[in-house]
DNA sequence: GTGATGACACAAT
DNA sequence: AATTGTGCCATCA
């Protein structure tokens, strides 16, 4: 695949959650890593909530979760269970809204994740 | 332009 | 292990 010229920074990070394959998760801080803003995470954190309304339906935001290896919003049940059910059924392994990021964390493979923005 | 708001991360309790 | 405090930064109002 190749590297597109995004300009924003959300049109970057949702590009970016696009690679994370099925199966894997991702933190929100290794997001903001890879989309050129390492410390930014807390805007990924906005970017997923929102994007249904974004325009991006089609991103795999379940597969974004803190970078303990659980899902970031306990307070919203509903949803947290959701993503939980979504993930389990990519193939991760969830334990008390949580899972083992040595085992599912995505590791990007391609040389260009080292380019600048 | 300015200040408030979070699906964060990390260190210190 | 769980909670609290600080730093962060793209969005939004």
């Amino acid at each position: 695949m190749e590297l597109p010229e995004l300009e924003t920074f959300s049109e970057r990070v949702y590009w970016v959650v696009a690679q994370v394959p099925s199966g894997a998760v991702a933190s929100y801080g290794q997001i903001a890593h890879l989309a050129g803003a390492p410390r930014a995470a807390r805007a990924v954190g906005t970017l997923m909530r929102r994007s249904k309304e974004n325009g991006h339906e089609d991103v795999p935001w379940q597969r974004i979760i803190n970078s303990k290896g659980a899902i970031a919003f306990k307070g919203d049940t509903l949803r947290a269970e959701h993503q939980v059910r979504l993930l389990v059924a990519e193939g991760v392994v969830f334990d008390d809204y949580s899972c083992d990021m040595d085992t599912f964390e995505w590791s990007p493979d391609h040389a260009y994740w080292a380019v600048e923005w």
